[in-house]
DNA sequence: GAGCATCTTGTAAACGCTTACAGCTCCTGC
DNA sequence: GCAGGAGCTGTAAGCGTTTACAAGATGCTC
């Protein structure tokens, strides 16, 4: 098992009688090699143990077999189980996955998109996670020779795949709505900065057009804007209680801010469908541990998914027709933090 | 911006007025290459944005400026953490990061290690984290070209970073002991199976360890065992309380098992320091917003200095003398579910 | 049975890099 | 001055594949 000298396509060559040429053929299953040919090089390979170098296959072949996913911090939740079904797929389909992760460090970034030579050198395609790039490093990009592919972009000249953000945060106001709750507040998201996600906005929009319907004004000292974790939900939360007023009920625009919504309502003697209906987005793990009523989003769905549609492209030589924009559906999930108004 | 073809190491000659040759050792820091000549090269390169092709590199006989990190699913919050960490490290080494991960599939995992040329093909070293390999896996990949280093192994031939688990848990016990707690209970990990971390064997040993010191005879049915997660945890205790009795205080195998535990409870109306007291390992990220006791472990650090382990090895050639297996500390974070037994 | 299409096989040139080895320049010491 | 060495640079031969392209074999049509 050690490593002796691999039997390289020469061997194999020699020991069938065949040129090295047929052998590479038939070994990758192309056409026009007799069965007979077949089945002498099939088993002379088999005989060596042959396997064919990668590196010499892709040097001669002129790919790499490799793609790049590209996210931000790839330690949050949701990157995490996007990025491991997304290189499950690549697996499956024979590509190494290249993890490129962008600690918000604009500099490496920016170098990153501006210059996609950078990357093509080394893969073949990319496969970008709600990294926002701006017009010219989106047009670097779609003009360089990668295959290229998104998760929870917009408006982009490639394949991509995310949920209807806009459309969850309407649905889970509604929610909230149609359970009776008229005095509602939003903990929303903090404005996106380049080079992240821009969910913030959209969610932020839903909640508003839900208002609208229902010919609501949207009340100001409602809106609380916090970052999109634990602590900023905490703060939000807290802020609002002391300082505000105590709604009826409680738009998070992700779980995250809403487990610490629900730390705050806690040590407020608040609890979360007595005093306060409570609502997030995401359907993040704890989330049924807390018992928190959410939007559901797929995560591993929408990473396995813009993967295989990159491999696809790949596969049939960068040709697949017009890019496609998916968008995958966000259930409610009604578990312990919401319940009718009793007005 | 749009450089098409990929610059190659004969662009990078022809720009810089000097041969391949020149350029390839320039490149790679080897002597004999005059301060001028070395200039003018990285000049070139710099602006050509060249990147040799690790294909082509390795087929010839040298690097592929490649390392690949095999964890087992990389959506659990540990190895999310510390793949990000060890990225990051990789990353400005000027080592690209190469994704694998085994989804507890047996036959990938056993063809991986079994014939590690298969890596070598791709890559220059790996980084292991928690998986666990038989002596022959072992042996085969030690023996193969490749630099190797692993996070949460034991006994390895590499250099290894890890938390001396069985210390860290013989810590989270004795602080039970000394808040006055004698009558305890262990959420133990279910045992190891092939490929899998073995963290939880030691865990309860350093439990044992710790009874022992006070001459305490473990009760057989205060040990219950149950696989590491929240669910797992809730499963465990809401054995523990309903069929057979409610010890004075509760040590969880890890934080996640803890958080099954807290609901677990309170659905029987115990609160956490109140009636139990209740200490888990890790510091997950909801340990504190939770308010969780536990013994913390530092989770980027030891992904980081792994790969830096790995990164200067490959640097030195392959050899900074022996291996060596270092243990990070695991600091005790005293918070709001442990407190001094009333009896 | 010549002419032609079809199928199979082989030749040889890349692919982009590393690396002996040879060649050149320049400096030292006598 | 000139042999000898040191330091720098270039030439060219691989590394193990893929892939045009050419060549040979076979079978068909008229």
């Amino acid at each position: 098992m050690t490593d002796r000298a691999r039997a390289t396509i020469r061997d194999v060559a020699t020991l069938s009688g065949l040129s090295i040429c047929t052998v590479s053929r038939a070994l990758r299953g192309l056409p026009n090699v007799s069965l007979d040919a077949q089945k002498r090089i099939e088993d002379a390979a088999e005989k060596l143990g042959y396997r064919a170098s990668s590196a010499a296959s892709r040097l001669a072949g002129g790919r790499t077999g490799q793609v790049a996913i590209i996210a931000p911090k790839a330690t949050s939740w949701f990157f995490a189980e996007a990025v491991e079904a997304a290189e499950e797929v690549f697996a499956d389909s024979g590509l190494d996955t290249v993890l490129v992760s962008l600690r918000g460090q604009g500099k490496v970034r920016d170098r990153l998109f501006d210059d996609p030579t950078e990357f093509s050198q080394r893969v073949d395609g990319v496969l970008l996670f709600g990294v926002n790039l701006d017009a010219s490093q989106v047009e670097a990009l779609s003009e360089s020779r990668l295959a290229v592919a998104s998760v929870g972009l917009e408006g982009v000249p490639w394949d991509n795949v995310g949920i209807d953000d806009e459309a969850a945060a309407w649905a889970a106001t509604r929610h909230l709505l149609d359970l009776g709750h008229w005095d509602l507040a939003m903990l929303a998201g903090s404005e996106p900065s380049h080079g992240t996600v821009t969910t913030a906005a959209q969610r932020r929009a839903g909640f508003e057009r839900a208002l609208d319907e229902e010919h609501l004004e949207p009340d100001p000292d409602m809106m609380v804007s916090a970052p999109s974790t634990i602590d900023g939900g905490y703060q939000a939360m807290t802020e609002l209680i002391s300082t505000r007023r105590v709604p009826g009920a409680v738009f998070a625009g992700c779980d995250e801010a809403a487990f610490g919504a629900l730390k705050a309502m806690r040590e407020h003697g608040l609890s979360a469908p007595k005093k306060v209906s409570l609502i997030g987005i995401d359907d993040h793990p704890m989330s049924s541990f807390l018992g928190l009523t959410t939007v559901a989003q797929p995560v591993p769905d929408q990473g396995a998914f813009a993967a295989t549609l990159l491999a696809e492209r790949l596969q049939n030589h960068d040709d697949g027709g017009a890019p496609h924009d998916h968008r995958l559906p966000t259930p409610l999930i009604e578990r312990k933090t919401t319940r009718r108004s009793r007005h």
